[in-house]
RNA sequence: GGCCCGUUCGUCUAUCGGUUAGGACGUCAGGUUUUCAACCUGAAAAGAGGGGUUCAACUCCCCUACGGGCUGCCA
Protein backbone atom coordinates (compact mmCIF):
# COMPACT_ATOMS: atom_id res chain seq x y z
CA UNK A 1 0.00 0.00 0.00
CA UNK A 2 1.00 3.46 -0.65
CA UNK A 3 1.92 5.28 2.23
CA UNK A 4 2.95 9.16 2.89
CA UNK A 5 3.52 11.09 5.46
CA UNK A 6 4.05 14.82 6.56
CA UNK A 7 6.53 15.27 9.34
CA UNK A 8 6.25 18.75 10.87
CA UNK A 9 8.19 19.49 13.94
CA UNK A 10 5.85 21.34 16.40
CA UNK A 11 8.30 24.34 17.08
CA UNK A 12 6.70 27.27 14.75
CA UNK A 13 3.31 27.93 12.66
CA UNK A 14 3.18 25.83 9.35
CA UNK A 15 3.87 27.94 6.10
CA UNK A 16 3.40 27.35 2.28
CA UNK A 17 6.74 25.53 1.98
CA UNK A 18 5.72 23.11 4.87
CA UNK A 19 2.10 23.60 3.14
CA UNK A 20 3.30 22.65 -0.21
CA UNK A 21 5.45 19.28 1.39
CA UNK A 22 2.74 18.77 2.95
CA UNK A 23 -0.45 18.57 0.09
CA UNK A 24 2.26 16.38 -2.59
CA UNK A 25 2.65 13.78 0.24
CA UNK A 26 -1.48 14.06 0.87
CA UNK A 27 -2.43 14.14 -2.81
CA UNK A 28 -0.07 11.37 -4.01
CA UNK A 29 -1.41 9.09 -0.71
CA UNK A 30 -4.91 9.95 -2.01
CA UNK A 31 -4.55 9.19 -5.49
CA UNK A 32 -2.85 5.73 -4.47
CA UNK A 33 -6.19 4.85 -2.18
CA UNK A 34 -2.87 4.88 0.48
CA UNK A 35 -2.56 5.75 4.39
CA UNK A 36 -1.68 9.66 4.36
CA UNK A 37 0.37 10.36 8.16
CA UNK A 38 0.52 12.64 10.13
CA UNK A 39 3.77 12.48 11.91
CA UNK A 40 5.11 14.92 14.51
CA UNK A 41 8.73 14.93 15.20
CA UNK A 42 8.94 16.15 18.67
CA UNK A 43 12.11 14.80 19.70
CA UNK A 44 13.35 17.73 20.94
CA UNK A 45 11.38 18.87 24.27
CA UNK A 46 13.47 21.99 24.70
CA UNK A 47 12.07 23.07 20.95
CA UNK A 48 8.58 21.27 20.65
CA UNK A 49 4.96 22.92 22.40
CA UNK A 50 1.85 21.58 22.24
CA UNK A 51 0.17 24.78 21.10
CA UNK A 52 2.46 24.37 17.85
CA UNK A 53 1.02 20.86 17.76
CA UNK A 54 -2.39 21.83 18.13
CA UNK A 55 -2.29 24.68 15.28
CA UNK A 56 -0.38 22.63 12.73
CA UNK A 57 -3.89 19.98 12.95
CA UNK A 58 -5.48 23.61 12.93
CA UNK A 59 -4.17 24.72 9.55
CA UNK A 60 -4.55 21.04 8.26
CA UNK A 61 -8.40 20.71 8.69
CA UNK A 62 -8.83 24.06 7.37
CA UNK A 63 -7.30 22.70 4.29
CA UNK A 64 -9.13 19.81 4.16
CA UNK A 65 -6.08 17.46 4.29
CA UNK A 66 -7.25 14.58 6.44
CA UNK A 67 -4.77 12.20 8.05
CA UNK A 68 -5.44 8.99 8.36
CA UNK A 69 -3.02 8.46 11.56
CA UNK A 70 -1.22 10.43 14.02
CA UNK A 71 2.25 9.58 15.36
CA UNK A 72 4.23 10.96 17.55
CA UNK A 73 8.04 10.53 17.84
CA UNK A 74 7.92 11.39 21.59
CA UNK A 75 6.07 8.52 21.94
CA UNK A 76 8.37 6.02 19.69
CA UNK A 77 11.91 6.31 22.15
CA UNK A 78 12.07 2.87 22.72
CA UNK A 79 12.22 2.02 18.89
CA UNK A 80 15.37 4.67 19.03
CA UNK A 81 16.62 2.62 21.64
CA UNK A 82 16.65 -0.45 19.45
CA UNK A 83 17.62 0.77 16.53
CA UNK A 84 20.61 2.84 17.89
CA UNK A 85 21.40 -1.31 19.73
CA UNK A 86 20.98 -2.51 16.18
CA UNK A 87 23.76 -0.26 15.01
CA UNK A 88 25.50 -1.20 17.72
CA UNK A 89 26.05 -4.60 17.17
CA UNK A 90 26.41 -4.24 13.72
CA UNK A 91 29.45 -2.18 14.28
CA UNK A 92 28.34 0.73 12.21
CA UNK A 93 27.96 2.91 15.17
CA UNK A 94 30.73 4.78 17.57
CA UNK A 95 31.01 7.33 20.16
CA UNK A 96 32.70 10.56 19.60
CA UNK A 97 33.81 12.74 21.93
CA UNK A 98 34.91 15.76 20.59
CA UNK A 99 33.56 18.82 21.85
CA UNK A 100 31.11 21.05 19.38
CA UNK A 101 33.90 23.81 19.55
CA UNK A 102 37.04 21.56 18.91
CA UNK A 103 34.48 20.30 16.07
CA UNK A 104 34.34 24.02 15.22
CA UNK A 105 38.12 24.40 15.19
CA UNK A 106 38.46 20.94 12.62
CA UNK A 107 35.80 22.47 10.18
CA UNK A 108 38.27 26.04 9.93
CA UNK A 109 40.95 23.88 9.69
CA UNK A 110 40.14 22.06 6.52
CA UNK A 111 38.07 24.95 4.78
CA UNK A 112 41.72 27.08 5.23
CA UNK A 113 43.33 23.94 3.91
CA UNK A 114 40.92 24.10 1.22
CA UNK A 115 39.80 20.44 2.31
CA UNK A 116 36.31 19.54 2.56
CA UNK A 117 34.88 19.91 6.52
CA UNK A 118 34.13 16.15 6.71
CA UNK A 119 34.43 14.75 10.18
CA UNK A 120 37.79 13.03 10.76
CA UNK A 121 36.88 10.09 12.34
CA UNK A 122 39.34 10.69 15.20
CA UNK A 123 37.00 8.93 17.42
CA UNK A 124 36.60 5.55 15.35
CA UNK A 125 40.59 5.00 16.24
CA UNK A 126 39.86 5.92 19.67
CA UNK A 127 40.86 2.38 22.30
CA UNK A 128 38.12 1.45 25.04
CA UNK A 129 40.63 2.67 27.66
CA UNK A 130 40.29 6.06 25.94
CA UNK A 131 37.10 6.07 25.38
CA UNK A 132 36.55 5.28 28.76
CA UNK A 133 38.92 8.21 29.99
CA UNK A 134 37.12 10.79 27.46
CA UNK A 135 33.96 9.45 29.12
CA UNK A 136 35.02 9.85 32.86
CA UNK A 137 36.26 13.30 31.45
CA UNK A 138 33.84 14.85 29.28
CA UNK A 139 30.60 12.53 30.58
CA UNK A 140 28.41 10.91 27.25
CA UNK A 141 29.65 11.23 23.63
CA UNK A 142 28.00 11.59 20.39
CA UNK A 143 27.02 8.50 18.46
CA UNK A 144 28.01 8.72 15.12
CA UNK A 145 26.78 6.75 12.12
CA UNK A 146 30.01 5.07 10.00
CA UNK A 147 29.22 5.30 6.58
CA UNK A 148 30.39 3.24 4.17
CA UNK A 149 32.62 5.60 1.89
CA UNK A 150 31.09 4.52 -1.78
CA UNK A 151 28.95 6.08 -4.08
CA UNK A 152 25.20 6.53 -2.71
CA UNK A 153 22.81 6.44 -5.51
CA UNK A 154 19.09 6.66 -6.17
CA UNK A 155 16.86 7.61 -8.99
CA UNK A 156 14.56 10.45 -7.47
CA UNK A 157 11.00 11.50 -8.04
CA UNK A 158 11.92 14.75 -9.40
CA UNK A 159 15.68 15.42 -9.33
CA UNK A 160 16.27 12.26 -11.18
CA UNK A 161 19.87 10.09 -10.96
CA UNK A 162 21.05 11.34 -7.77
CA UNK A 163 24.82 10.28 -6.92
CA UNK A 164 26.43 11.08 -4.10
CA UNK A 165 29.96 10.28 -2.76
CA UNK A 166 29.51 9.38 1.45
CA UNK A 167 33.39 10.45 1.57
CA UNK A 168 32.10 14.16 1.19
CA UNK A 169 29.71 13.75 4.18
CA UNK A 170 30.23 14.09 7.73
CA UNK A 171 29.34 10.44 9.50
CA UNK A 172 26.18 11.83 10.88
CA UNK A 173 25.19 12.20 14.70
CA UNK A 174 22.26 10.49 15.61
CA UNK A 175 22.49 10.38 19.08
CA UNK A 176 23.67 13.48 21.04
CA UNK A 177 25.71 13.73 24.21
CA UNK A 178 22.19 14.32 26.40
CA UNK A 179 20.91 10.82 24.80
CA UNK A 180 18.42 12.61 22.44
CA UNK A 181 17.78 10.67 19.63
CA UNK A 182 18.00 12.91 16.02
CA UNK A 183 16.00 13.56 13.13
CA UNK A 184 17.83 11.63 10.47
CA UNK A 185 18.06 8.35 13.06
CA UNK A 186 13.88 9.01 13.75
CA UNK A 187 13.20 9.32 10.67
CA UNK A 188 14.52 6.48 9.42
CA UNK A 189 13.14 4.02 12.29
CA UNK A 190 9.46 6.16 11.44
CA UNK A 191 9.79 5.57 7.86
CA UNK A 192 10.48 1.67 8.05
CA UNK A 193 8.42 0.82 10.60
CA UNK A 194 5.34 3.11 9.58
CA UNK A 195 6.01 1.37 6.05
CA UNK A 196 6.09 4.67 4.14
CA UNK A 197 6.76 3.99 0.47
CA UNK A 198 6.92 7.82 -0.83
CA UNK A 199 9.15 10.43 0.76
CA UNK A 200 8.32 13.74 -0.74
CA UNK A 201 10.02 16.06 1.29
CA UNK A 202 12.09 19.71 0.40
CA UNK A 203 15.75 19.17 -1.39
CA UNK A 204 17.08 20.85 1.65
CA UNK A 205 17.00 16.68 2.73
CA UNK A 206 19.15 15.55 -0.15
CA UNK A 207 22.25 15.20 1.57
CA UNK A 208 20.53 13.49 4.34
CA UNK A 209 18.66 11.27 2.27
CA UNK A 210 22.22 10.00 0.75
CA UNK A 211 23.35 8.96 4.56
CA UNK A 212 19.61 7.84 5.47
CA UNK A 213 19.69 5.29 2.29
CA UNK A 214 22.60 3.84 4.19
CA UNK A 215 21.11 3.76 7.54
CA UNK A 216 17.94 2.18 6.18
CA UNK A 217 20.13 -0.78 4.88
CA UNK A 218 22.20 -0.94 7.76
CA UNK A 219 18.67 -1.53 9.49
CA UNK A 220 17.49 -4.34 7.24
CA UNK A 221 14.66 -1.81 6.04
CA UNK A 222 13.40 -1.10 2.31
CA UNK A 223 14.13 1.63 1.17
CA UNK A 224 10.95 4.43 -0.09
CA UNK A 225 10.57 6.42 -2.99
CA UNK A 226 12.18 9.38 -2.62
CA UNK A 227 11.17 12.78 -4.53
CA UNK A 228 12.68 16.15 -3.46
CA UNK A 229 10.83 18.40 -4.81
CA UNK A 230 12.51 22.48 -5.02
CA UNK A 231 12.23 25.49 -2.80
CA UNK A 232 10.04 28.18 -3.22
CA UNK A 233 11.62 31.47 -3.42
CA UNK A 234 10.02 34.89 -3.27
CA UNK A 235 9.11 36.55 -6.44
CA UNK A 236 12.78 38.21 -6.22
CA UNK A 237 13.92 34.60 -6.08
CA UNK A 238 15.19 35.74 -2.56
CA UNK A 239 15.22 32.53 -0.41
CA UNK A 240 11.64 32.38 0.85
CA UNK A 241 12.73 32.03 4.65
CA UNK A 242 13.30 35.84 4.93
CA UNK A 243 9.52 36.38 4.05
CA UNK A 244 8.14 33.84 6.28
CA UNK A 245 6.83 35.61 8.59
CA UNK A 246 4.19 36.55 6.53
CA UNK A 247 3.18 33.53 4.87
CA UNK A 248 2.17 31.06 7.59
CA UNK A 249 -0.83 29.29 6.77
CA UNK A 250 -2.31 31.18 9.40
CA UNK A 251 -2.12 34.74 8.28
CA UNK A 252 -3.35 33.30 4.96
CA UNK A 253 -6.17 32.65 6.58
CA UNK A 254 -6.56 35.28 8.68
CA UNK A 255 -6.22 37.54 4.84
CA UNK A 256 -9.25 35.69 3.42
CA UNK A 257 -7.49 33.30 1.31
CA UNK A 258 -9.64 30.61 0.21
CA UNK A 259 -8.32 27.09 0.92
CA UNK A 260 -9.07 25.83 -2.20
CA UNK A 261 -7.42 28.82 -3.73
CA UNK A 262 -4.14 27.94 -1.69
CA UNK A 263 -4.40 24.37 -2.33
CA UNK A 264 -4.49 24.69 -5.92
CA UNK A 265 -1.61 26.63 -6.90
CA UNK A 266 0.65 24.66 -4.31
CA UNK A 267 -0.66 21.22 -5.55
CA UNK A 268 0.88 22.60 -9.51
CA UNK A 269 3.05 25.57 -8.92
CA UNK A 270 6.33 24.46 -10.23
CA UNK A 271 4.99 21.62 -12.55
CA UNK A 272 4.03 21.39 -15.77
CA UNK A 273 0.74 21.31 -15.71
CA UNK A 274 -1.18 24.77 -15.79
CA UNK A 275 -2.29 26.48 -12.13
CA UNK A 276 -6.22 26.70 -12.31
CA UNK A 277 -8.76 26.99 -9.60
CA UNK A 278 -10.27 23.55 -8.66
CA UNK A 279 -13.57 23.59 -6.67
CA UNK A 280 -13.09 20.01 -5.18
CA UNK A 281 -10.07 18.79 -3.73
CA UNK A 282 -10.88 15.54 -5.96
CA UNK A 283 -9.65 17.42 -9.29
CA UNK A 284 -6.29 18.69 -7.56
CA UNK A 285 -6.01 14.98 -6.81
CA UNK A 286 -6.74 13.11 -9.87
CA UNK A 287 -4.51 15.35 -11.82
CA UNK A 288 -1.21 15.22 -9.75
CA UNK A 289 1.57 13.78 -10.61
CA UNK A 290 5.12 14.27 -8.65
CA UNK A 291 7.32 13.43 -11.56
CA UNK A 292 5.82 17.01 -13.65
CA UNK A 293 7.67 18.86 -11.18
CA UNK A 294 11.14 20.94 -12.18
CA UNK A 295 14.36 20.85 -10.33
CA UNK A 296 14.58 24.65 -10.34
CA UNK A 297 13.83 26.61 -7.39
CA UNK A 298 10.28 28.10 -7.64
CA UNK A 299 9.30 31.60 -7.39
CA UNK A 300 6.40 32.17 -5.40
CA UNK A 301 4.22 35.35 -4.97
CA UNK A 302 1.46 35.38 -2.35
CA UNK A 303 -0.41 37.92 -4.46
CA UNK A 304 -0.80 35.61 -6.65
CA UNK A 305 -3.56 34.14 -4.28
CA UNK A 306 -5.86 36.61 -4.17
CA UNK A 307 -7.17 36.37 -8.04
CA UNK A 308 -7.17 32.67 -7.70
CA UNK A 309 -9.43 33.26 -4.50
CA UNK A 310 -11.55 35.56 -6.29
CA UNK A 311 -12.25 33.19 -9.32
CA UNK A 312 -12.88 30.37 -6.89
CA UNK A 313 -15.91 32.62 -4.32
CA UNK A 314 -17.31 33.56 -8.22
CA UNK A 315 -17.79 29.81 -8.53
CA UNK A 316 -19.98 29.37 -5.38
CA UNK A 317 -23.45 30.19 -5.01
CA UNK A 318 -25.41 31.37 -2.00
CA UNK A 319 -25.63 28.24 0.09
CA UNK A 320 -21.73 28.07 0.50
CA UNK A 321 -21.29 31.32 1.72
CA UNK A 322 -24.59 31.98 3.55
CA UNK A 323 -23.50 32.25 6.72
CA UNK A 324 -20.93 35.27 5.80
CA UNK A 325 -24.08 37.07 4.18
CA UNK A 326 -26.38 35.95 7.17
CA UNK A 327 -23.72 37.77 9.34
CA UNK A 328 -23.66 41.02 7.30
CA UNK A 329 -27.60 41.27 8.74
CA UNK A 330 -28.62 40.66 4.37
CA UNK A 331 -32.33 40.17 4.81
CA UNK A 332 -33.71 36.90 3.65
CA UNK A 333 -35.17 38.04 0.09
CA UNK A 334 -32.40 40.33 -0.63
CA UNK A 335 -29.78 37.24 -0.17
CA UNK A 336 -30.15 35.71 -3.30
CA UNK A 337 -29.39 38.92 -5.49
CA UNK A 338 -26.81 40.13 -3.00
CA UNK A 339 -24.23 37.08 -3.69
CA UNK A 340 -25.12 37.47 -7.11
CA UNK A 341 -24.47 41.02 -7.76
CA UNK A 342 -21.23 40.75 -5.15
CA UNK A 343 -19.13 37.53 -6.12
CA UNK A 344 -18.25 39.23 -9.10
CA UNK A 345 -16.68 42.10 -7.40
CA UNK A 346 -14.63 40.74 -3.83
CA UNK A 347 -11.53 39.37 -4.07
CA UNK A 348 -12.48 37.77 -0.34
CA UNK A 349 -15.35 37.46 1.59
CA UNK A 350 -14.02 40.31 3.72
CA UNK A 351 -14.85 42.66 0.91
CA UNK A 352 -18.41 41.51 1.42
CA UNK A 353 -19.46 44.02 4.23
CA UNK A 354 -18.29 47.07 1.91
CA UNK A 355 -20.67 46.11 -0.88
CA UNK A 356 -23.76 45.72 1.82
CA UNK A 357 -22.81 49.00 3.62
CA UNK A 358 -23.59 50.57 -0.34
CA UNK A 359 -26.96 49.10 -0.48
CA UNK A 360 -27.76 49.72 2.66
CA UNK A 361 -26.71 53.24 3.46
CA UNK A 362 -25.56 54.61 0.02
CA UNK A 363 -22.08 56.42 -0.96
CA UNK A 364 -20.90 59.79 -0.91
CA UNK A 365 -21.23 60.52 -4.09
CA UNK A 366 -18.04 60.58 -6.71
CA UNK A 367 -18.72 64.06 -9.46
CA UNK A 368 -16.87 65.45 -11.37
CA UNK A 369 -16.64 69.18 -12.10
CA UNK A 370 -18.01 68.85 -15.87
CA UNK A 371 -20.83 66.51 -14.30
CA UNK A 372 -22.13 68.47 -11.64
CA UNK A 373 -25.53 70.11 -13.87
CA UNK A 374 -25.84 66.58 -15.65
CA UNK A 375 -25.82 64.92 -12.18
CA UNK A 376 -28.33 66.94 -10.66
CA UNK A 377 -30.69 66.50 -13.36
CA UNK A 378 -30.32 62.96 -13.29
CA UNK A 379 -30.96 63.17 -9.55
CA UNK A 380 -34.02 65.12 -10.01
CA UNK A 381 -35.26 62.43 -11.90
CA UNK A 382 -34.85 59.19 -9.42
CA UNK A 383 -37.45 58.20 -7.53
CA UNK A 384 -37.51 57.45 -3.70
CA UNK A 385 -35.54 54.42 -2.49
CA UNK A 386 -35.92 51.60 -1.87
CA UNK A 387 -34.99 50.36 -5.69
CA UNK A 388 -36.03 47.34 -7.39
CA UNK A 389 -35.28 45.36 -10.49
CA UNK A 390 -36.60 47.99 -13.34
CA UNK A 391 -35.45 50.89 -11.34
CA UNK A 392 -31.94 51.33 -13.26
CA UNK A 393 -33.53 50.62 -16.75
CA UNK A 394 -36.17 53.07 -15.83
CA UNK A 395 -34.06 55.69 -14.85
CA UNK A 396 -31.33 55.43 -17.19
CA UNK A 397 -33.86 55.77 -19.92
CA UNK A 398 -35.56 58.72 -18.41
CA UNK A 399 -32.05 60.19 -17.81
CA UNK A 400 -31.33 58.96 -21.52
CA UNK A 401 -34.27 61.40 -22.80
CA UNK A 402 -33.62 64.40 -20.80
CA UNK A 403 -30.25 64.86 -21.47
CA UNK A 404 -29.31 63.27 -24.50
CA UNK A 405 -26.44 61.61 -23.43
CA UNK A 406 -25.72 57.85 -24.17
CA UNK A 407 -23.22 55.02 -23.68
CA UNK A 408 -19.98 55.21 -21.20
CA UNK A 409 -20.66 59.38 -20.83
CA UNK A 410 -24.17 58.58 -19.97
CA UNK A 411 -23.30 55.07 -17.46
CA UNK A 412 -20.19 55.80 -15.85
CA UNK A 413 -21.49 59.34 -14.00
CA UNK A 414 -24.22 58.26 -13.08
CA UNK A 415 -21.99 54.98 -11.59
CA UNK A 416 -19.99 57.33 -9.72
CA UNK A 417 -22.70 59.40 -8.54
CA UNK A 418 -24.41 56.08 -6.95
CA UNK A 419 -21.69 54.15 -5.85
CA UNK A 420 -18.94 56.93 -4.93
CA UNK A 421 -16.66 54.20 -6.78
CA UNK A 422 -15.92 54.19 -10.82
CA UNK A 423 -16.06 50.20 -10.48
CA UNK A 424 -18.06 47.49 -9.39
CA UNK A 425 -20.89 45.29 -9.52
CA UNK A 426 -23.86 45.30 -12.55
CA UNK A 427 -25.38 49.04 -11.82
CA UNK A 428 -28.84 47.50 -12.57
CA UNK A 429 -28.43 44.32 -10.26
CA UNK A 430 -26.89 46.62 -7.18
CA UNK A 431 -29.68 49.74 -7.86
CA UNK A 432 -32.49 47.17 -7.07
CA UNK A 433 -30.65 45.89 -3.91
CA UNK A 434 -30.25 49.82 -2.70
CA UNK A 435 -32.37 51.39 -0.32
CA UNK A 436 -30.49 55.19 -0.38
CA UNK A 437 -28.87 57.27 -3.00
CA UNK A 438 -26.98 59.67 -1.14
CA UNK A 439 -26.27 62.09 -4.19
CA UNK A 440 -30.37 62.18 -4.42
CA UNK A 441 -30.19 64.57 -1.50
C1' G B 1 36.29 26.14 -0.02
C1' G B 2 33.77 20.97 -0.89
C1' C B 3 29.37 18.24 -2.44
C1' C B 4 24.34 18.07 -4.87
C1' C B 5 20.73 20.37 -8.06
C1' G B 6 19.41 23.98 -11.39
C1' U B 7 19.32 28.21 -15.57
C1' U B 8 13.78 28.27 -22.14
C1' C B 9 8.70 34.35 -22.99
C1' G B 10 7.44 38.80 -16.92
C1' U B 11 5.89 33.88 -14.22
C1' C B 12 5.15 28.23 -14.13
C1' U B 13 6.78 25.22 -17.84
C1' A B 14 6.82 21.66 -22.91
C1' U B 15 10.66 19.99 -26.14
C1' C B 16 13.80 13.11 -24.44
C1' G B 17 19.54 16.07 -31.94
C1' G B 18 16.13 18.19 -37.20
C1' U B 19 9.85 22.16 -34.41
C1' U B 20 7.44 28.51 -37.56
C1' A B 21 10.67 26.55 -29.79
C1' G B 22 4.32 24.80 -27.79
C1' G B 23 0.88 25.78 -23.63
C1' A B 24 -0.98 28.22 -19.23
C1' C B 25 -1.10 32.71 -16.15
C1' G B 26 0.05 37.79 -16.67
C1' U B 27 0.57 42.06 -20.19
C1' C B 28 -1.09 44.81 -24.50
C1' A B 29 -4.67 45.63 -28.67
C1' G B 30 -9.31 44.92 -30.82
C1' G B 31 -14.47 42.92 -30.30
C1' U B 32 -18.84 42.12 -27.50
C1' U B 33 -21.80 43.87 -23.08
C1' U B 34 -26.34 50.71 -23.45
C1' U B 35 -21.70 51.34 -17.62
C1' C B 36 -17.52 47.97 -14.30
C1' A B 37 -16.20 43.05 -14.41
C1' A B 38 -16.63 38.74 -17.17
C1' C B 39 -16.25 36.86 -22.01
C1' C B 40 -14.31 36.28 -27.36
C1' U B 41 -10.33 37.18 -30.92
C1' G B 42 -5.50 38.63 -31.81
C1' A B 43 -0.51 40.35 -30.59
C1' A B 44 4.11 41.16 -28.20
C1' A B 45 7.21 38.00 -25.41
C1' A B 46 12.34 33.00 -24.26
C1' G B 47 16.94 28.92 -24.98
C1' A B 48 22.77 32.79 -19.26
C1' G B 49 27.88 33.22 -21.83
C1' G B 50 31.92 30.62 -24.21
C1' G B 51 34.04 26.31 -26.19
C1' G B 52 33.47 21.50 -28.22
C1' U B 53 30.89 16.67 -30.49
C1' U B 54 27.63 16.36 -34.93
C1' C B 55 25.50 17.04 -41.60
C1' A B 56 22.41 19.25 -37.66
C1' A B 57 22.56 21.28 -30.52
C1' C B 58 17.56 24.43 -26.38
C1' U B 59 18.57 19.19 -26.35
C1' C B 60 24.96 15.60 -25.57
C1' C B 61 30.11 16.98 -23.29
C1' C B 62 33.49 20.73 -20.98
C1' C B 63 34.43 25.61 -18.87
C1' U B 64 32.57 30.23 -16.89
C1' A B 65 28.77 33.10 -14.71
C1' C B 66 24.53 33.21 -11.89
C1' G B 67 20.55 30.93 -8.57
C1' G B 68 19.10 27.30 -4.78
C1' G B 69 20.39 23.56 -1.20
C1' C B 70 23.69 20.95 2.04
C1' U B 71 28.30 21.19 4.51
C1' G B 72 24.99 21.24 12.93
C1' C B 73 25.26 17.41 19.29
C1' C B 74 18.64 21.65 13.88
C1' A B 75 14.79 19.68 11.06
Amino acid sequence: MTTTRFAPSPTGYIHVGNLRTALMNFLIARKAGGEFILRIDDTDPERSKEEYVDAIKQDLEWLGLTWDRVERQSERLERYVAAADELRRIDRFYEAFETPTELDLKRKKQLNMGKPPVYDRAALALSDAEKDALRAERGNGVWRFRLDQERIEWNDGVLGDISIDAASVSDPVLIRGDGQFLYTLASVVDDTEMGVTNVVRGSDHVTNTATQIQIIKALGGTVPAFAHHSLLTGPQGEALSKRLGTLALRDLREAGVQPMALLSLMARLGSSDPVEVRREMAELIEGFDINRFGAAPTKFDVEDLYPLTARYLQSLSLEDVKVHVEALGVPAEKQEGFWTMAKENITTLKDLGEWWDLCRDGAAPLIAEEDKEFIAEAMALLPEGPYGDDSWKSWTTAVKEATGRKGRGLFMPLRKAVTGKERGPDMSALLALMTVVQARG
